[in-house]
RNA sequence: GGCCCCAUCGUCUAGUGGCCUAGGACGGAGGCCUCUCACGCCUCAAACAUGGGUUCGAAUCCCGUUGGGGUCACCA
């Protein structure tokens, strides 16, 4: 077997969404498994959507989810340059090669004429092709405006074996001789991939299920330039809660988005992978382990909705087995992008209090803001404080403010036992008493473990909050 | 509409002719644990689209139907 060559080939018309992404990840997976070559390749050949942010916005994508390629953009290869209106040459000299083979022809029909023609078969509900009017023209090159359309034969099949969807059979006569170079020289998607993956030796062929219309056609392109064809895999679409394609209605399709809503790389990844692939029962999987139990084999033909809420999990899952040092530079980063603050002492002791009940690293950021990093928390819950900071609960508030005072020295679980005395001392559950303390203390009703949190806290800093939370009550 | 693809709990899926009174996970319901919120644990509800074949035997193979998706450009 020759040594594996995968490619992500995206179009730079926006950032990368969640289709994209898997699409590459997939490819990323079997070449890092077959210790083969994952090559990006970008084929910005419209010119009237793709733009260099979105170049941009891809490649911060890939580097975020983990996607390393070895050729391509800022890496460079063998076969660069790796964006395909820079490649134009090479097009252009395969189309040339088919002409004089009589594979393909030069037509000068004006786009207004086929267009008509298009509009009146459609009138009359008929199919349109292209009818051929060129073919025998034999138009020399330089002919203004003029593009090379391929020769499709209209006799016979092509049959392909598609990894994820069996054997796939087409017959000719769906095709039409189509425009494989424009006059510019700017090649359609069709002959560019086929040319750029001879070029670059592709040896295998996965992208979205929306392509396996085109597969064929370009086989016999292959074909036509005496190229072995690779292998293809189509994988299926992702679809939003309505069974619809996945689009900006169904909320976030940005890769980049959930890296700003909190979702760590590693779970992304996982969520992704698992949607549409499976191993057994497993559910959750470290890079390293996708790495070696990836499989075609395993690859699900039908389509899969997005679901949010197991992401959730799943990231809440991550969470919770990302080592400290990660994790709190991560939350580091939320902490800055979302409030402008940047880390202190405390936040690397508080992570380990919110990473068991923490479903994204913003949750962790947020509560870190609200109401560690200040002297008295940023705000205050209104209900909380209405239902919590009264006049009953004030003569609590002062003898717990007694027992920090003089136990805090003695750490957590001493406190809470002097808590749970007092509480038990006046025929209440420990939750009366900790709660007015909790929101003295946080704001809030919803916090890590209280006594936890008042010894992460400090003792001056916790008082001063009871005394604040003291104040509030009229 | 033509062509192509797809079809197991609400969702992601296991299942490759007998191990299936269909398993796991998310979500849902109930419970345990508990200083709040979570975590964790236990229990429950929940699916082979449909009709024909093939076979001793079908979720698994074949055909039809229905439903869904993709695609029919000088977009990719």
């Amino acid at each position: 077997m020759p040594p594996v060559r995968v490619r992500f080939a995206p179009s730079p018309t926006g950032y990368l969404h969640i289709g994209g992404a898997r699409t590459a990840l997939f490819n990323w997976l079997w070449a890092r498994q077959q210790k083969g070559t994952f090559i990006l390749r970008i084929e910005d050949t419209d010119k009237e959507r793709s733009t260099d942010a979105s170049v941009q916005a891809i490649l911060d994508g890939m580097k975020w989810l983990g996607l390393d390629w070895d050729e391509g953009p800022e890496v460079g290869g063998p076969h660069a340059p790796y964006f395909q209106t820079q490649r134009l040459k090479t097009y252009e000299a395969h189309a040339d090669r088919l002409i004089e083979q009589g594979k393909a022809y030069r037509c000068d029909c004006s786009k207004e004429t086929l267009d008509a023609l298009r509009a009146i078969a459609q009138k009359e509900k008929r199919g349109f092709k292209y009818p051929g009017t060129c073919r025998d023209k034999h138009l020399p090159k330089g002919t203004p405006g003029a593009v090379v359309r391929f020769r499709m034969p209209s006799e016979g099949a092509t049959t392909f074996d598609d990894l994820v969807k069996g054997k796939i059979t087409t017959e000719h006569k769906e095709f039409q001789d189509e425009v494989i170079l424009r006059a510019d020289g700017v090649p359609l998607y069709n002959f560019g991939a086929v040319v750029d993956d001879i070029e670059m030796g592709i040896t295998m062929v996965s992208r979205g299920d929306d392509h396996v219309v085109n597969t064929p056609r370009q086989i016999l392109m292959y074909q036509a330039l005496d190229y072995a064809v690779p292998v293809f895999a189509h994988l299926p679409m992702i679809l939003g809660a309505d069974k619809q394609r996945l689009s900006k209605r169904h909320g976030a399709v940005s890769v980049l988005q959930y890296r700003d809503d909190g979702f760590l790389p590693g779970a992304l990844v996982n969520y992704l992978v698992r949607l549409g692939w499976s191993h057994g029962d497993q559910e959750i999987f470290t890079r390293q382990e996708l790495i070696e139990k990836f499989d075609w084999e395993h690859v699900g033909a039908t389509a899969g909705v997005f679901n949010p809420q197991k992401l959730d999990w799943l990231n809440q899952q991550w969470i919770k087995s990302t080592p400290l040092p990660e994790l709190a530079a991560i939350v580091g980063h939320a902490l800055l992008r979302r409030h402008q603050i940047s880390p202190g002492p405390l936040l690397s002791p508080f992570i380990p209090l919110m990473q068991e009940r923490a479903k994204t690293v913003n949750e962790i950021a947020d509560a870190y803001a609200a109401y560690i990093e200040g002297d008295l928390p940023q705000k205050y819950d209104e209900k909380a404080v209405a239902k919590n900071l009264t006049q009953e609960t004030k003569p609590l508030l002062l003898e717990a403010r007694k027992l920090i005072e003089d136990g805090f020295e003695k750490g957590p679980h001493e406190l809470e036992q002097s808590f749970r005395t007092l509480a038990e001392s006046r025929g209440l559950g420990l939750g009366k008493l900790a709660q007015p303390v909790r929101v003295a203390v946080t704001g809030t009703t919803v916090s890590p473990p209280l006594f936890e949190t008042i010894a992460l806290l400090g003792k001056d800093k916790t008082l001063r909050r009871i005394d604040a939370a003291l104040e509030k009550i009229q």
